[in-house]
DNA sequence: TATCGTAAATAAACACCGTTTATATAAGGG
DNA sequence: CCCTTATATAAACGGTGTTTATTTACGATA
């Protein structure tokens, strides 16, 4: 047989081409990654996956996409359960997502912020404003939490570097919702921090030296908000 | 000619391989390294480099081992450089190397804090010992910073978790230097922030979002200072 | 209903890759 | 002078992504 049953089914076949590729990506690590994997997984031939992916590059944006989507939802989920808690309880949550997904999804994860397959890069144009979509409701919290004048900015960040400050309102003025320069550097700040120790906990680098990454991390973040005085001090 | 002139010119030819492989990286990217491609530029066969490395893992062992002797240099040249200087000036220029050395040899440091070659991981015991060694004089300069009643840290950070803690007195005894844990914690948390910060920018994903992410590091790392009293506001 | 266009699969081949095997060569020591 | 040993090679194996030409069978059209 050559063509399958349904009317719309090549669309089918292509998303199964992505699950498959997950799962062997999930078995034998990122390098497991093989078209002719895939196509004997799925009982096909490796040049009929050419059909759906012209490239292997585009099978692998296409999974990047999917991890992208992934990150943003698990974040959103974590948004809406806490939707009607403090600001600290609910920073709390969106960012813990972002570590647990990351735990959770290593390899996904490792395609968003790492060297996935290298010699590749995924398109900016199409990875841009993908990569801000996870960050939409987290970056709402804060700018809620300093219009009602809960978060405080620390003294040490008050000062941006003037690059930056004018980049930042730049393209806050052409997204069309400006947030305040120095409240986006302690966003910044803030992604920078937890993304840090959530790359050296899945390259194995912190857990040898502090023995339990799950605690540090909630660590970090309550000593963040802390600074913020969105959390006062147990 | 089959053996070369000189006598221990096995050792040379291994440490030609090395070489070339980094060449080769540098140009075509971490996917660029293969043992034909390295065979060709030096004029023999790929079967030869079997000679001096047995298998593809261990010349990126090598590698690796040669990247972190490399980061601890560059760190170390910015210790001594600055060994008159203030607690501050020492910690900004060591960290502040550690960004440079990032971005000048972005492979090598994939090579040590990403995904190098999928499906390969470096062997823990070599590695855990050589990733200290680049952070020992840094840890140094915040150990005097805090005996002599400088660095202050802060109180939200003042509470480490007790399976952090222990951990951390655990391997001080081991090691024989016992550090204080809120300190070490403070430490790591500073490892953490500037480490997401440099890969961010490695991975392009800072760059887009905040413009000048050299001008942002030395921010970060200012605030950094500034809230563990080693430097005032300007 | 017969025919045609097309989507989707295949087989075969190409140029790579890491790796193994067996073999040849030449330097250095007894 | 011979023999050990280090070092190189050629050839082959199984694997990879990718291209090409060909076949198959569905869906619409006349």
């Amino acid at each position: 047989m050559s063509r399958p049953k349904g009317k719309h089914n090549g669309q089918d076949t292509a998303r199964k081409i992505k699950t498959v590729a997950r799962q062997q990506m999930e078995k034998y690590g990122t390098a497991g990654l093989t078209l002719r994997g895939i196509a004997k997984e799925m009982g096909i031939t490796a040049p009929a996956i050419y059909n759906y992916y012209p490239r292997l590059e585009d099978l692998i944006t296409a999974l990047i996409v999917d991890a992208f989507n992934a990150l943003a939802e698990a974040m959103h989920a974590a948004a809406v359960e806490t939707s009607h808690s403090s600001y600290a309880a609910r920073i709390q949550a969106i960012v813990g997502a972002y570590r647990q997904w990351a735990v959770e999804n290593p390899v996904d994860f490792q395609l968003i912020y790492g060297n996935p397959i290298p010699g590749y890069s995924a398109p900016a144009e199409l990875t841009t404003p993908l990569a801000r979509k996870p960050f939409i409701e987290l970056m709402q919290v804060y700018v809620e939490a300093m219009n009602t004048g809960a978060l405080h900015i620390p003294t040490e960040y008050q000062d941006l570097p003037d690059s930056v400050a004018q980049y930042i309102d730049g393209w806050g003025q052409r997204v069309g919702t400006p947030i305040p320069a120095p409240l986006f550097g302690q966003i910044i700040s803030g992604w920078g921090r937890i993304h840090g120790l959530v790359m050296l906990e899945l390259t194995h680098h912190i857990q040898p030296v502090i023995g339990d990454p799950a605690a540090f991390y909630s660590y970090e973040v309550n000593a963040y908000l802390q600074r913020l005085e969105l959390l006062s001090p147990k």
